[in-house]
RNA sequence: GCCCCCAUCGUCCAGUGGCCUAGGACGCCGCCCUUUCAAGGCGGUAACACGGGUUCGAAUCCCGUUGGGGGUGCCA
């Protein structure tokens, strides 16, 4: 029995929580889960240029939001950075770094001149240089050798050590860059496994050849799970891709869903039931199931397991969670409750059930009925719509009002508007379609009985009139 | 350019040498059910990139080609 494994996650804090990076935070999450271990939140804010510490907090919301708590506090690098520093003084003491005064711009310049690979050339290797205000300290990579790790997603990856460039590891302001932190913090935390996305495989060989020559002795597995892609196959970028989470949130999307769905990205359970718990899923999870290529995040695929999780809901939760997207809470929800059960079934998102019943909690449709229903609905079919919306007022304007007695009165209404077959059967699905334009405006919604019992006969039977005069 | 990686239906996932005339899911199409729309039921559409090997036998192993992706920062 080997020990409970410790995983992380280590956002930046340069942007919002994508899909990208919270399905990597699931399958750590899964992991340590799965195996009683722990999942650490750390977050990478070396960079103070580019650091908005307010996106730390949507980051953390965000992670909270789809349900996978971290254990612990969330370890910020921004307060760590002596540690950093120290590392690089061994480095340094130990010969295997050096300083650079190099800029940028240089480090190009030459690079394009020599015309070979781009990358640093090693120009200030032997100068000797002493700290000052515009060194960066670089890491002395070995020139020959190679570096190799298991990667439990993609199996044995070997770099030649010759093609690593002496990369940097302390900016001339003195904060270190992501691979020194990164190793540093991994080994002090007693990582265990290194869960993160394909992009950072030609980064590990650097990464481990930094804490060889700090003497670390620490070797976690590793596993770089796909990158997910957009329509075009191109890995997802908050710059051109909409995916954040918090508008995923904010569209009506269910973190339940969420996550499972991102659950289906680069892996799939054995038994092919897709739809399940998360707790299940973290019991059938292996990170050497994890697919090798990459996947397209489908928001249509989403809005399926939105939708099985929205139909899954008790009614009462359902009306709960739908509340926050409301803009008349209270009247909508009053006209809801009723026929909540109606509607769950009929929405993908919860964003889509206040305009399914808006025309119960409006006093008045006047101006709000949609023109092509209206066409459609009660233009076209013309004098039969005319004459059910006659008998429609007849029949409603006595009948109980409740469903059963609705239903038939229009039964009724629709027998005498002509509405039957040659068998003699009443045609209700045409002869509602009028009736239901004039009192929702359009030609899709609810269940019409049971929409006018909430309605109320008066308001019913004062859109029906309103649409017969318009004839 | 160089380094790393990937390649099964439109999309996601199964398949790890014979059970594959390739399976499931989303989508799409049709039918049924039905007061609209959904939901549900039934059926259908649709793929092993290409070329060589290895083998009695290849979607599965090897090589190449083509295509695609990731990386190549004093970002992470």
């Amino acid at each position: 029995m080997s020990p409970p494994p410790r995983l992380r996650f280590a956002p930046s804090p340069t942007g919002y929580l994508h899909v990208g990076g919270a399905r990597t935070a699931l399958f750590n999450w899964l992991v340590a889960r799965r195996e009683g271990g722990q999942m650490l939140l750390r977050i990478e804010d070396t960079d103070v240029e580019r650091n908005r510490p307010e996106l730390t907090d949507n980051i953390v919301e965000m992670i909270e939001w789809l349900g996978l708590r971290w254990d612990g506090d969330p370890v910020h690098q921004s307060e760590r950075l002596d540690l950093y520093t120290a590392a690089a003084d061994k480095l340094l003491a130990g010969g295997r770094a050096y300083w650079c005064d190099c800029t940028p711009d240089q480090v190009q310049a030459r690079a394009k001149e020599r015309g070979g690979p781009p990358g640093y050339d090693g120009f200030c290797r032997d100068r000797g240089l002493e700290r000052g205000p515009t060194t960066a300290l670089r890491f002395r990579s070995p020139d020959d050798g190679s570096t190799t790790f298991d990667d439990l997603v993609r199996g044995t990856v070997t770099f030649d050590n010759a093609k690593l460039e002496d990369f940097v590891v302390l900016r001339s302001n003195g904060t270190p860059t992501f691979l020194l932190a990164n190793i540093v913090d991994d080994a002090d935390m007693g990582i265990t496994h290194v869960v993160r996305g394909e992009e950072h495989v030609n980064g590990t060989p650097k990464y481990l050849l930094i804490g060889d020559a700090l003497g670390l002795g620490y070797r976690p597995a590793f596993a770089h799970l796909p990158v997910l892609v957009n329509e075009q196959r191109k890995k997802l970028s908050k710059r051109r891709d909409a995916v954040s989470v918090a508008d995923f949130r904010d569209r009506g999307y269910l973190p339940e869903a969420m996550v499972n769905y991102l659950a289906t990205l680069g892996w799939g359970p054995p038994d092919g039931v897709e739809i399940r718990p998360l707790v299940e899923i973290s019991e059938l999870f292996r990170l050497s199931d994890v697919t090798q290529s990459p996947a397209f995040f489908d928001v249509r695929k989403l809005q399926h397991f939105n939708a099985e999780y929205i139909r899954a809901l008790d009614v009462g939760a359902f009306v709960e969670r739908a509340r926050r997207f409301f803009a008349h809470a209270d009247a909508t929800e009053a006209v809801l409750r009723p026929i909540a059960s109606l509607v769950q079934e009929r929405v993908r998102l919860l964003t889509e059930v206040e305009p399914m019943v808006d025309f119960l909690r409006l006093e008045s449709i006047e101006g709000e009925i949609d023109d092509a229903s209206w066409q459609k609905g009660v233009v076209k079919p013309g004098e039969r719509a005319a004459a059910m919306l006659d008998a429609a007022v007849a029949g409603l304007s006595s009948c109980d009002w409740e469903a059963g007695a609705i239903e038939a009165a229009l039964h009724g209404a629709a027998r005498s508007a002509g509405f039957v077959n040659s068998e003699g059967q009443v045609q209700m699905s045409k002869a509602q379609t009028s009736v239901r334009v004039a009192v929702t405006g359009r030609m899709v919604g609810p269940p019409l009985y049971e929409s006018l019992v909430v309605l109320g006969r008066e308001r019913t039977l004062e859109r029906l009139r309103a649409a017969r005069a318009k004839l």
